[in-house]
Parts: structure tokens; C-alpha cells; sequence
RNA sequence: GCCAAAGUGGCGGAAUUGGUAGACGCGCACGACUCAAACUCGUGUUCCGCAAGGAGUGUGGGUUCGAUUCCCACCUUUGGUACCA
């Protein structure tokens, strides 16, 4: 009487776990702990696609793993709620944010509630929410109110320094801040007014205002983070991106650089992973060395990695940007210099990145070689960057690609100073050996060199060791309205936190999403919206990554009201076990919330200093697109397989008209109006289409909704089918063509407990040694497969002990029950289902992982391949302990072997216990 | 250019420590059931060959009794990054 109805056991069983407190946790220090955690997605229109739950259903499944094995598991989910498309939607809708985030978070719940998730829905957060971004706030005021003790290695209280500063000046304190922090004594300071002093503690606080040159989108009409932005262009939207100097919140994020990449070594994560934020970071080592200028009262600092090829120096270059390049140019020059000014600092990112050609300019200057004494050219280029290092570079054409590029083009000298690169065409391809035409350095390995370099110009006063690092401060500020507001008024133009009894600062309303006609953000329009009803507000608002820095924190203590996140509970979830998201936040949300956590740690709100222990980069799913082809003489659609014949055009069609690659014929006219009358030229009788593995999007008619599947074949399905497709980390095309040998196994495993008449037939006899071996092998494999996250192996290992118990008609109690545990983290529909029909009274949730028993697996004999050698020629079964003397007789006796060993000498005999035997003659 | 990861049947993929390459699933072929189709079940399915046998994990070489696995060189694909001195 009972089918496998999916439908109605889904429907319910969710219904039973969403009225009850089942997925929720609680701190209890009796238990361990395992915190695992999804990236929370952003609440897109769209909808989920079938990609989507690829990390969610993984990360569930170790929930469910480890919860059955007595680990008190935290499984949180959320939503990314702040963000780009909302208020783009809003802009021409005139539809407030709130209400499109809101309706696509109901979605997106139902979506994922339907695919069976043990969330524990009760610490939900929304980056949006008050009750959330408050907290989000009073981080920025923390930061604010902090600045980075170099000497204490952390983050510190504001209110420390100004003490120092009090009674000493900052000529003892070593601290992050700004280049171009003034020297100031404690008399100066305590002369400064207010706003003075405010102005020197900015140099200082680990957020900050600054005038920063940004990447400006006029498309989008904000400014964007270094990892928003991909070759010039915005990475949402495409936008083209331009360089511009605004005032803006900044986080001194570089205060951390150390720690964040020291710290990568003790993280859990993909080389690969660690290796994007080791670069991004870009910590090189090296000293700043001073130049003199011939005949002028002025020196030039240059940074390098390479003092030992000092001797090699033949020009320096400085930055188009850099502040003495009108000092230093002469008077015959002043006129191609300011033209080539011009060009350079008036050509966006974009276009200088396009540009291959090497240009600059002589500026007519000469500067002094501090080792040599020798009097080189300066010159101009856009190639060194103001904002890196210095902005003047010593350039060295004998072992530096862009110098050796720039000497060749305005043919200026090139002096060798590594043995071996003399005769070379390109010097450069060999970077480092024994050093010549050096002077005091000749003879010298390059590594010994760059020592002797350093210490000599430290001692004669022109040079330091010093490290400098490719991240920038990130820029906090976003020019528009659906975001965080920032915590700050300003009083005659000096920035002031508001009261923390103040919080949360909400979003005002506005008549319209855009900016004012006089270009400030949409803030600007917000009506009587005053501090106090006199200040202006800060009219920026919080980048997309600022919710996102610390939710995972949050969800530790989503309710609570007091605190950002009581200090007991977090210490007690502590660092997350498992994080589960895509590579694309490599740069971007993984370093920001490892800075923010940090931070966090470093004030005491947490004790854990890194806030995601185990990193796994689910792969992407991509779409797989199906073709059809249409004639370009008679218009009629060819099948795939006869299109040789032809000239045809390729022509994408929605993949929901494709079964197993044959097009559905009547869907297909249907489909659009132009296409009613369609002739086929068919292969047997069928259309076959071609396919495409590409993007998965709504363009390419490729897109497939999680909640079709789920609608035709169930979750369970879903849920293991998305595990079968391949590893977890591998990118893969969507290809539904295989789900039914799924949906094939969901049934057997229903048939095992019921007889040909669909009832159910348990019987509660002692199993076989050979089904006791089947299940344990299985209880192995599946604990072995969780634990390294191979669940592509571990669904196949639960098909074959299917398969195997079937082929014995096992329908013993004591076997199916224990594999239902072991199958409830992958599909816990029908594991709970068939638990409850066969008596349970209690939800499988509170049952135990079976303990793997070795016991079940001891052989007391093994079929041995033998290989004469190296090929397999028979196969030979001896006891365990069969003596290795006795095997070599009886293999060597054997007529099959004989046959290949044709009377030769036997010269080895391998013998490898349970593995294999090979003869070599 | 540089850095990282990966290349295995018609397809997705397996082989966890150097030990039977292709598990499991899809697809395909044949068969059973059926009036018929679908479902389901059974058998087969790396390639060449009627077979015996041979070849075979991107290419070429090496180490080893034995290599998808280790080493060297190269090719291709994907991702990251790009004047970072």
C-alpha cells in the first residue's frame, strides 16, 4: 500500500521540525562544540538557483553528522540583506529597498525550507535589521575610538594615546598612522585648540576621514573597495571605474597586515586560498635608500627589495604624481614635463592598464648614487605608482623587467652586476648570484649582498630597513542610501560619534534613491534629519562588507540587546569549525572579517583571534545550455547529430523543453510564437540537441530552480544528487540527465523495508555475518567520507550496500535501522520516515551514529591478483596467514602462471599481505 | 608575464599510504515483464581485435618488482593577479 510518496513525507517531516526546537542550540559546556557555518547569501530577485544549495546542503550534512555523534552544533543562516540590486530597483521603481528585501528574503527562506536545512531559525540575522546594524555601529565607533600600538602588537584606546600625547608628544610612540603624521611634543599638543587635536588623533584611529584617491563608478555613482573593482571596471554591473580624489571613511586595515597574513599558516584553508590573501596583502621586504640630488639642497627615498644591485643603478624615476617633480625639473624641460604630467595623471586606471607602451619624460635633474657617488638621470613614468612604496624608484635595467624595458626604449645605460648576465641579450632572466662590477659588494651572493648593503647604509645614514605591503587602507564609505549609516555628525565640519545611547542611527526616508542634484548622496535628502536636531549626519553610508565582517559573530547571541555578542557565549561557540562559501570573497569579506575579528579580539570581545578555523570553497555549479540548430537555407532545426550536412545556426533553448538531450517537440513550438510552425529533420525518429557547459543565467535559458527538482523527485533527491555530481570543491556543470540512478536508490532503500505489496516487512532475525559486514563497511566508509568532506564517495558507498542488501533480501531490523542513522544526514526525510515506521517512537535526530565495528570486517582469506611482471595473468585466493613460502610454491605450480613464465628464472618473488603477488623473471 | 589548482571511457566521476585503473551513477545495447509504451528487473558496456592477445590515466622522459599516485621537462584548461620597485 505505501509507495515512496517524497511529497507528502517531505511536507510533513519539515512541518514537524519547524514547530519544534529540534535544529535549536544552546551553550552547554558538557558537550563539544561545532560551529558550522554557510556564507549567508545575498536576497536576489531571482530567486536560488540549483547552485546555490551546494554548500548548504554539505554543511548540513556535517550539521547532522556530528549533531548524531554528540557534538552540540550552532547552524546558523542569515541573509546579506544590504546591497546594490535593491536599491537599483528602488531608484527606478521608486519602491522603498525594505519592501523588494523583504519579499525576496520570504523567498529565499521557503526555497531553502523546502530542501530540509536543521537551521536554527531562531538566530536569524538580517545585515538590514536595526536591531543588527546597531551592532554594526557601535564596531565603527570602536574603532574609531582605537588606533594600533606597534609596540603592544594590538589595538588600543584611543583615549591611551591622547595621555601619552599629554605628557610626551608622539616622539616615543610607535604606532600605526598616516605617512604624514606630524612630530609633535606634549607642548604642542596641550597648545593645540580642539579641532587640532581631533585632526592629529585621525592620523591615528583605526577609522578614519581622509581625502583618498578612490575608484569612482559614475555609472553607479559611488566609490569602490580595490576588490570590487576587476580591470578598470566595477565587478557588479561592469562598469567602467575611474580614479578620484574624495573625502572618505577609511579603515586602517594595513595596522593588521602582519597578523593577517602571519596568521594564515595556522589556518585550515586551501593553499590556494592562502596564497590570494598572502599576495593580496603583498608584504615585501626591503629598505628605503636616500638619494641626493646633484647640486640641490634635496634628497629623494627610494624603496627596494634589492640594495645588493645598487652598483647597477644607471637613472631613477619618479612618480608623475610625486610632490617635487615641478622642484626638480629643470627649465629646458618644464615644458614636455607638464605636458607629459598631464597626460598621465588625466588617464584613468583603465587606460593606463591598456597602454603597453613605455613612456616618461627627463626631468633635466641629475641625482648622486649613495655607494658609487656617481651622478645618474632622473626621469619621469607612469609605471611607478605614488601610492606604493615612495613613488620613486632606483632603477636597475640589468636585473628589473620595467627598468630594463625603460632603458632600452630611451636607450639609457644598463650596467650588469650579477655574474653570468654580461653576455646576455636580457640581463634580467637571471635575478640572483655572485655579485660584479660592485665595488665593496664583488664576490658576494645576492642574499649576503642585500645584508652588507643595508647595514652599510644604516650606518652612514641613508638608508633603513623597512617592510612594505601592496594593501591600502580600505575605503569605508559608499555613496548611497541602502546601506549602514554612519554613526557621525559633524559640529563646524569635525567629525563627532554620535552617543552610543544613540543607537541605532536608522536610515531616514527619502523621496527618491539618487543622488542630490548637486551630487551628494541620497542621504542628503533625508528631511530634518539632525543630530539633535542641529548636526548634520555623516551622509555616506557602510559598504556592502561591513554587515557581513561580524555576522558570524552575531549568530552566536542574535537576540541580544545589550551587547554586540555577550563575550561567555562567544568564547564558548569560539571560531567557526567549518565555513562553506565561494572563492569570489578570497579578497574581499574573508580578509575584512578576519581584520574585524581581529579587532574584536584585541578589545576583548572575543578570544578566539581568527574567526574561521576550516575554509571549504564550494566549486561552481555551471549551467549546461542546450542547442538546436536551424537551417540557414529552409529555416527547418536539424538534430544534433546530422548538422555535418548542413550550414545551420546555433540557437540556445530552455533546458526545462530537454529531456536526456532529445527536445521536446510540441514544448519547443509553443515556446514562442515564431517557432509554431517548425519543421524537424530528426535522428531515429527524436530531436537531439547539442549542449553548451557555460554561466549559469537566465540569458542563456539554462538556469535550473532547486524547487523543480524538489517538486519531481524531492529533496532527498536533491540533496544527494548535488553531492554525487563530484567533489565538493570542483567546479561542475548542472546536468539533471543523471538524477534518476538518485531517485532509483531513494526507492530501493524504501523497498528494503517493505514487501512486493508495499507493506512494511521487518524481520527481527539475527543478521549474517556478511550483512553485519555490508553495513559496517559501510559505517566506515561514510564517517571516513564525511570527515574529509568526500561526499560524492560516500553516496556512492550507500548505493552499493544498497545494492548488495538488496541482492541478499536483507530486511533485518538491526541492519536497516542502523543504516537509516548513517543515511539521515543526506536524506533525512525518508531516514526519518522509515525510522518512525518501523516503531520508533523518538526522532532519528536523537539517535546515535552506529559504532564501526572491525570485527565484522576481518577476512580470513584474500583472492590475491598475481602479475608476472607487472601483469595481471591470474587470481589466486590463500589464507590470511598462509606462509609466504607456501604461496610462492603454489603460484609458481599453478598452469596459469606456468603458461607465462615459459620455464625462465624466477628472479623476484613479491608478496604484499592482502594487496598483491608478483612474479618477476 | 607571475602564482595556484587540475587534465582518467560517450558523460559526471572513483582509486584515502606506490599495489587488480575505470568503483558508483548516467547514457547506450540486448533480454525479461507488457497488447503496447513507461516503470521495474537482468546482462553487457575503456579502446583495437573473431579470438589469443595488445594498448591505455594530457605529451615525452626518469625512479621502482610495480606509477593515475613520486621526480624532471613540456602542452592544455580553469581560477587568481598584473606595472607593487
Amino acid at each position: 500500500m505505501a509507495e515512496y510518496n517524497f511529497r507528502e513525507i517531505e511536507k510533513r517531516w519539515q512541518k514537524s521540525w519547524a514547530d519544534s526546537t529540534i535544529f535549536s542550540a544552546e551553550e552547554d559546556p558538557s558537550k563539544p562544540k561545532f560551529y558550522a557555518l554557510d556564507m549567508f547569501p545575498y536576497p536576489s530577485g531571482a530567486g536560488l538557483h540549483v547552485g546555490h544549495p551546494l554548500g548548504y546542503i554539505a554543511s548540513d550534512i556535517v550539521s547532522r553528522y556530528k549533531r548524531i555523534n554528540g557534538y552540540n552544533v550552532l547552524h546558523p543562516m542569515g541573509f546579506d540583506a544590504f546591497g546594490l540590486p535593491a536599491e537599483q530597483y528602488a531608484i527606478q521603481t521608486g519602491q522603498h529597498p525594505a519592501i523588494t528585501t523583504k519579499e525576496n528574503i520570504q523567498r529565499y527562506k521557503e526555497q531553502l525550507r523546502n530542501i530540509g536545512f536543521s537551521y536554527d531559525w531562531s538566530r536569524e540575522v538580517q545585515t538590514c535589521d536595526p536591531a543588527y546594524y546597531k551592532w554594526t555601529q557601535w564596531i565603527f565607533m570602536q574603532l574609531f575610538n582605537s588606533y594600533y600600538d606597534k609596540d603592544e602588537n594590538k589595538a588600543i584606546g584611543i583615549n591611551q594615546l591622547i595621555q601619552r600625547l599629554e605628557k610626551t608628544g608622539n616622539k616615543d610612540v610607535n604606532a600605526v598612522c598616516d605617512e604624514n603624521t606630524p612630530k609633535i611634543s606634549a607642548k604642542d599638543w596641550n597648545a593645540f585648540s580642539q579641532p587640532q587635536k581631533l585632526d592629529i588623533l585621525n592620523h591615528y584611529r583605526l577609522t578614519y576621514p581622509a581625502e583618498a584617491m578612490v575608484n569612482w563608478c559614475p555609472e553607479m555613482g559611488t566609490v569602490l573597495a580595490n576588490d570590487e573593482v576587476k580591470d578598470g571596471f566595477s565587478e557588479r554591473g561592469g562598469f567602467p571605474v575611474e580614479r578620484k580624489l574624495m573625502k572618505q571613511w577609511m579603515m586602517r586595515i594595513t595596522a593588521y597586515a602582519d597578523r593577517l597574513l602571519e596568521n594564515l599558516d595556522s589556518l585550515d584553508w586551501s593553499t590556494s586560498m592562502k596564497e590570494m590573501q598572502g599576495n593580496w596583502i603583498g608584504r615585501s621586504n626591503g629598505c628605503e635608500l636616500d638619494f641626493k640630488v646633484a647640486d640641490q639642497n634635496l634628497k629623494l627615498t627610494a624603496f627596494t627589495t634589492r640594495p645588493d644591485t645598487i652598483y647597477g643603478v644607471t637613472f631613477v624615476v619618479l612618480a608623475p604624481e610625486h610632490e617635487l617633480v615641478a622642484t626638480l625639473t629643470t627649465a629646458e624641460q618644464k615644458a614636455e614635463v607638464e605636458a607629459y604630467v598631464q597626460y598621465a595623471t588625466n588617464r584613468s586606471e583603465r587606460e593606463r592598464m591598456a597602454e603597453k607602451n613605455v613612456s616618461g619624460v627627463f626631468t633635466g635633474s641629475f641625482v648622486v648614487n649613495p655607494f658609487s657617488g656617481e651622478k645618474i638621470p632622473l626621469w619621469i613614468a607612469d609605471y611607478v605608482l605614488a601610492g606604493y612604496g615612495t613613488g620613486v624608484v632606483m632603477a636597475v635595467p640589468s636585473s628589473d623587467d620595467r627598468d630594463f624595458k625603460f632603458a632600452k626604449h630611451f636607450n639609457l645605460a644598463i650596467k650588469c652586476v650579477i655574474e653570468g648576465t654580461e653576455n646576455l641579450e636580457n640581463p634580467t632572466e637571471i635575478k640572483k648570484g655572485i655579485m660584479i662590477n660592485s665595488d665593496m659588494l664583488n664576490g658576494l651572493e645576492s642574499d649576503q649582498a642585500t645584508l652588507k648593503a643595508i647595514d652599510f647604509a644604516a650606518k652612514n645614514n641613508f638608508g633603513i630597513p623597512k617592510i612594505n605591503y601592496r594593501m591600502r587602507d580600505a575605503v569605508f564609505s559608499r555613496q548611497r542610501y541602502w546601506g549602514e549609516p554612519v554613526p557621525v555628525y559633524y559640529k563646524e565640519g569635525i567629525p563627532y560619534l554620535i552617543d552610543e545611547a544613540d543607537l541605532p542611527l536608522e536610515l531616514p526616508e527619502i523621496d527618491e534613491y539618487k543622488p542630490t542634484s548637486e551630487g551628494e548622496p541620497p542621504l542628503a535628502r533625508a528631511q530634518n534629519w539632525k543630530y539633535k536636531g542641529v548636526y548634520e549626519y555623516e551622509t555616506t553610508t557602510m559598504p556592502g562588507w561591513a554587515g557581513s565582517s561580524w555576522y558570524f559573530l552575531r549568530y552566536m547571541d542574535a537576540n541580544n540587546e545589550k551587547l554586540a555578542v555577550d563575550p561567555k557565549k562567544a568564547n564558548y561557540w569560539g571560531s567557526v569549525d567549518l565555513y562553506i562559501g565561494g572563492t569570489e570573497h578570497a579578497t574581499g569579506h574573508l580578509l575584512y572579517s578576519r581584520f574585524w575579528n581581529m579587532f574584536l579580539y584585541d578589545i576583548g570581545v572575543v578570544n578566539h583571534e581568527e574567526p574561521f578555523k576550516k575554509l571549504v570553497n564550494q566549486g561552481m555549479i555551471q549551467g549546461r545550455s542546450s542547442i538546436v540548430y536551424r537551417d540557414k537555407k529552409t529555416n527547418k532545426f536539424i538534430s544534433a547529430g546530422l548538422i555535418d550536412k548542413y550550414e545551420t545556426v546555433a540557437m540556445h533553448v530552455d533546458v526545462s523543453m530537454v529531456k536526456d538531450d532529445y527536445l521536446n517537440l510540441e514544448s519547443f513550438k509553443n515556446w514562442r510564437p515564431d517557432l509554431a510552425g517548425a519543421e524537424f529533420e530528426l535522428e531515429d525518429g527524436k530531436y537531439k540537441c547539442g549542449y553548451e557547459v557555460e554561466k549559469m543565467s537566465k540569458r542563456l535559458y539554462n538556469v535550473v530552480n532547486p524547487d523543480d527538482i524538489v517538486e519531481s523527485y524531492g529533496a532527498d533527491t536533491l540533496r544527494l544528487y548535488e553531492m554525487f555530481l563530484g567533489p565538493l570543491e570542483q567546479s561542475k556543470p548542472w546536468d539533471t540527465n543523471g538524477i534518476d540512478g538518485v531517485f532509483r536508490f531513494l526507492k530501493k532503500v524504501w523497498n528494503l523495508f517493505h514487501d512486493n505489496d508495499g507493506n512494511l516487512n521487518l524481520s527481527d532475525e539475527k543478521p549474517t555475518p556478511e550483512e553485519y559486514k555490508i553495513l559496517h563497511k559501510t559505517i566506515k566508509k561514510t564517517a571516513d567520507d564525511i570527515d574529509r568532506l568526500s561526499f560524492n564517495t560516500s553516496v556512492s558507498g550507500f548505493m552499493i550496500c544498497v545494492n548488495e542488501l538488496s541482492a541478499l533480501k536483507c530486511n533485518k531490523r538491526e541492519i536497516l535501522e542502523s543504516l537509516l542513522i548513517i543515511l539521515s544526514p543526506f536524506a533525512p526525510h525518508i531516514s526519518e520516515e522509515l525510522w518512525q515506521l518501523s516503531g520508533k517512537s523518538d526522532s532519528i535526530l536523537h539517535a546515535t551514529f552506529p559504532e564501526f565495528n572491525d570485527k565484522y570486517l576481518v577476512e580470513s582469506s584474500f583472492e590475491y591478483p598475481i602479475m608476472v611482471n607487472g601483469k595481471l595473468r591470474a587470481k589466486i585466493t590463500f589464507n590470511i596467514d598462509e606462509s609466504a613460502d607456501n604461496i610462492k610454491k603454489e603460484v609458481l605450480a599453478n598452469p596459469q602462471i606456468e603458461k607465462w613464465l615459459e620455464g625462465k628464472d624466477v628472479k623476484k618473488f613479491i608478496v604484499v599481505p592482502k594487496r598483491i603477488i608478483n612474479v618477476v623473471v
